[in-house]
DNA sequence: GCAAGGTC
């Protein structure tokens, strides 16, 4: 028999180079390959284990019954496996059945652990060295700082954020509400409540109010009285104990699980670590109540447990975790054995279970109401008949005595008060660190063992301050640091920001969903590090938004910065690029954008953004504007490819080109020799924007493909400007004082105006150069990759083609083996289709049976697991040219108007999918009471025209291909 | 120098 300490085993990177921050881009340790190791601080445990395995036929692993516990144990057999090939290994799981029939380990909830630390290594190692590397390179005042992100830490970080948010964008609200009084001859009082609570109306209220003092007396219309029960709290869960210490024993979350610790490590109580809120059914609870029978304090309340007929079950609460009991004293401490913390947190423990072992408390409640003209008015009374565990838990429970005058129905009085009073709505409160555990447990972030530490690492990172003093004591801002962090991420714009918890939570769904067999280990890393890509890949992007809020928030200023750091890489890491060049080097051009010599011009589509010349490795170039990687703002992002070597470089240059009406800057080229027709120098100066036909055919490029429709007009996420002031948030503290309201000049939150939906013709100008075929310059090589991709605005590029052949895929599935298509993307098609969360669409197929069965549409690529309901159908160049056919006949150009059903409703077409009977010509389905058309199998194919009302059509009915006129089905 | 999850 032998013992663990937790976790044997770690993932880390297998590359050891890949250690140092600067070795490679961040996001090459997307891919790069982990191992798993036996920690440094584990080498004993292991060698222990090795040698303990060494005489043993078998190995009984009684790790906890949670999937943590059976990745412990599945890494510790392996251990002992490696020691000794022939020993056999066993789980036990249910105590008492461990020996007799002992189980398996399960191999889906190591799968599930084992995906979780892939996923947090990955992800804490990426953002913590773009984020601080980031920083470090613009700001002197954070080069000696880690900006560390965890998946954990960052949600928590935005909660405190939020809740700052609301505090100071509160205004208040008068209300308006009736007030009734009564004060007997015997000087009892009775305080009546507004049945319609209050009005944000004040002529309102004053009608009702006026209308009142019309009577000059109150009548009682009714008394009520009804028995009432205080129910006792459950069996005591670590978030429970973290909470109901934080707010009446006054010790933070990280004091109290340290307190814990120490009387669980000296026998006083049970583990203190767990989820479960229910006491097992074989628990000999009464025993453990006797145990505190003599005790000076809480020794009477047990004994009336024990010998007074006190005892009952507990409650059962809704969590079980299957590895541990509710949190209870095991034996009775007396006081001296203990410190002042741990007294403290050991009585609240012992009162909480002689509580849960005792009976609900019983009261009577008295309703008491009044009428005046039709207005009603409450008075509320409460007698406690029976306290019972209200006896020994007195933790404030908002139960007590309430007394009230008799009154009988009918009787009438006086109001020695009755009034319309005016009060304002009251602004929320800053996080305590109850309930930001509370907030942390709902939204699946942290667990009962890690919620602590989480909130800890926040502070300690300085991303939030907890004032020890003042108004706001113990209560949590968010730091210059932390708010501007967020404020970055959440001005990226997506509903995915990497503040928020939905990631995180999705992630958790996933783990389960692993451990219930509905998908794999693989899947899951492979999904979730594609959507973590995807929302990286944007916020690196605009990277800027994170450096801007940090000068706004800090009063600094920003350094130019090293030029981008990515230079800075080294990029001589081959193995790791080499697997996964195109994501390393799409990244390496995002890094690069900001230092203004990339720079080309107004972008020609949207107006707004700037057109860079990004590099994009062996693929090429990209002339991409600075909104394409906002959602749905902005799609220019050509495609210059260089598949064959053929550019050797491409650097803006600083002179414009004369001939260009969009006024750009030309590209000075380096060509292979050899590579492009000798009309081209080697050296060459040249402009991309359509002016120098020539130049775009030999590259390939095709800059007036890009004719999609305009974006929509969007709203930016409202960014709280005046919030977010260096001096408003210093002030914060000391104006925010009890009963001062200083939130009431705070502004709302100023919103960024909408963008307006520019795009207009602004790009017809160079439409008119549409390049020739492409047969014209047959020269270049046929093998040229780039060839066929850009040549026509809807027609799909390779990737797509692959993506398109695919039956709807499981969220778990990647559109294509590489999980990256959108970095190949040409800009120019429908792949670039973003959902409203901003993730680039999965492209799927429409399953349901009916007119677009086999259509492709486009969704958020989260479906059900809390995507948005983004939708849009494929257009391939067939459906683009229909649609041009509808627009044209819509607006009356050359088209004959639409048919219209007998209605006068513009007929919808429909394709027959699927037949019903012999019959030739359509009939309803008897007895269905719709006029949907049955068809021969003949007609399998066809399209007709119908009735567009799904309720009572008028059963008109067309076919297309025929000259017949429209019967009407029946 | 990065994560989160165990544990003393």
């Amino acid at each position: 028999m032998t013992s663990l300490l937790g976790h044997v085993s770690n993932t880390k990177f297998s590359n050891p180079s890949l250690k140092s921050w600067k070795s490679c881009d961040p996001a090459v340790l997307f891919d790069a390959e982990i191992v798993s190791h036996v920690s440094d601080d584990m080498i004993q445990v292991a060698k222990n284990l090795a040698n303990e395995a060494r005489g043993c036929k078998y190995m009984y692993i009684w790790t906890d019954c949670d999937r943590e516990g059976e990745k412990i144990g599945s890494s510790a057999a392996d251990i002992c496996i490696e020691s000794n090939p022939r020993i056999t290994i066993k789980r036990a799981r249910e105590v008492h059945s461990a020996m007799q029939s002992p189980d398996t380990l399960d191999p889906k909830q190591v799968d599930a652990v084992e995906a979780r630390m892939e996923l947090d290594l990955r992800i804490g190692a990426i953002l913590t060295r773009f984020q601080t590397l980031l920083l470090q390179d613009r700001f002197d005042e954070m080069q000696n700082k880690v900006i560390s992100y965890g998946s954990c830490q960052f949600p928590t970080l935005g909660f405190v954020v939020d809740r700052y948010r609301k505090v100071k964008e509160f205004v208040p609200e008068e209300t308006y509400s009736l007030t009734l009084e009564h004060v007997l001859e015997s000087k009892e009082k009775a305080v009546f409540k507004w049945k319609r609570g209050k009005l944000y109306d004040l002529e309102a209220c004053f009608a009702i109010y006026a209308n009142c003092l019309e009577e000059k007396e109150a009548v009682i219309s009714n008394v009520t009285s009804s028995r009432k029960l205080k129910y006792k709290p459950i069996p005591l869960s670590t978030v429970e104990m973290e909470k109901m210490s934080i707010r009446y024993l006054k010790m933070n979350s990280q004091k109290t699980m340290k307190v814990a610790e120490s009387l669980y490590n000296k026998g006083f109580i049970s583990y203190p670590r767990t989820e479960t809120d229910m006491f097992d059914k074989t628990f000999n609870l009464k025993s453990l109540v006797e145990k505190h029978k003599d005790c000076p304090k809480r020794g009477s309340f047990a004994s009336k447990l024990i010998n007074n007929n006190g005892f009952e079950w507990p409650r059962n609460g809704k969590n079980n975790d299957k590895a541990h009991p509710p949190i209870h004293p095991t034996c009775f401490v007396s006081d001296d054995k203990l410190s002042q913390d741990e007294k403290l947190l050991y009585d609240f423990i012992v009162r909480r279970f002689l509580a849960c072992c005792s009976k609900n408390a019983i009261g009577y409640q008295t309703v008491v109401t009044a009428k005046i003209k039709d207005e009603f008015f409450t008075a509320t009374g409460l007698m406690i008949c029976e306290y019972n565990f209200l006896e020994i838990y007195k933790f404030n429970l908002g139960w007590s005595e309430q007394t009230i005058p008799m009154y009988n129905i009918g009787e009438t009085f006086v109001p020695s008060r009755f009034e319309l009073t005016k009060s304002l709505t009251s602004k929320p409160n800053l996080l305590d660190e109850a309930d930001l555990v509370d907030i942390m447990n709902k939204s699946q972030i942290g667990t009962d063992a890690t919620i602590h530490d989480h909130i800890k690492k926040i502070i300690d990172r300085e991303y939030v301050i907890q004032p020890s003093s003042g108004p706001q004591k113990g209560r949590f801002l968010p730091s210059n640091l932390g708010f501007s962090l967020v404020e970055g991420y959440d001005d990226v714009g997506l509903d995915l920001s990497l503040s928020k918890p939905y990631l995180r939570r999705e992630m958790e769904t996933h783990l389960k969903n692993i451990c219930d067999g509905v998908t794999t280990k693989a899947q899951v890393v492979k999904h979730c590090i594609k959507l973590y890509r995807q929302v990286y890949l944007q916020t690196v992007g605009q990277k800027n938004k994170i450096c801007e809020a940090v000068e706004k928030n800090f009063g600094i200023r920003r350094n130019s910065g090293s030029g981008g750091y990515s230079p800075d890489y080294n990029q001589s890491n081959g193995g790791y690029i080499e697997n996964d060049t195109s994501s390393a080097n799409e990244i390496n051009g995002m890094f690069q954008n900001d230092s203004g010599d990339d720079l080309l011009g107004k972008c020609p589509l949207c107006l707004t953004g700037e057109v860079r010349l990004i590099e994009h490795g062996k693929t090429g170039y990209y002339l991409q504007c600075s909104q394409f990687l906002k959602p749905r703002v902005c799609k220019f992002n050509i495609l210059v490819p260089n598949r064959n070597g053929t550019i050797v470089s491409a650097k803006v240059s600083f002179s414009k080109c004369q001939k260009c009406e969009v006024d750009k800057n030309m590209i000075n080229f380096k060509f292979l020799p050899g590579s492009l027709p000798p009309v081209i120098p080697l050296d060459y100066q040249g402009c991309l924007f359509g002016c120098n036909e020539m130049l775009n055919e030999i590259l390939n490029v095709d800059i007036t493909s890009y004719a999609g429709p305009p974006p929509p007009v969007t709203t930016s996420i409202p960014t709280p400007s005046n919030v977010s002031s260096f001096q408003g948030r210093a002030q914060f503290l000391s104006a925010n004082r009890p009963n001062e309201n200083s939130m009431n000049q705070t502004e709302r939150l100023s919103k960024k105006s909408p963008r307006g939906s520019e795009f207009g013709d602004s790009f017809s100008s160079t439409k008119k150069s549409r390049v020739k075929s492409a047969d014209d310059f047959n020269h270049q090589s046929k093998n040229s990759v780039g060839n066929g991709i850009n040549r026509r605005s809807h027609t799909m590029n390779p990737i797509q083609t692959k993506t398109r052949s695919k039956r709807a895929s499981s969220i778990y599935e990647n559109s294509n083996p590489t999980g990256n298509n959108y970095l190949y993307s040409n800009g120019m098609t429908n792949s670039l289709v973003k959902c409203d969360c901003g993730l680039i669409c999965d492209l799927k197929t429409a399953k349901k049976a009916g007119a677009n069965q086999g259509r492709q549409f486009y969704s958020c690529p989260r479906g059900s697991l809390g995507g948005c309901t983004f939708f849009e159908w494929y257009k391939d160049e067939n459906t683009f040219i229909e649609d041009l056919k509808e627009t044209n006949a819509s607006s009356g150009v050359g088209a004959s108007p639409k048919p219209k059903c007998f209605c006068g409703m513009v007929a919808t077409e429909h394709v027959v999918t699927e037949i019903a009977s012999n019959s030739s010509k359509p009939k309803a389905k008897s007895g269905s009471g719709s006029t949907k058309p049955s068809f021969s199998k003949s007609n399998l194919g066809r399209r007709y025209l119908k009735c567009p009302k799904s309720s009572k059509p008028c059963g008109y009915f067309r076919w297309i291909d025929s000259d017949d006129q429209a019967y009407e089905v029946k």
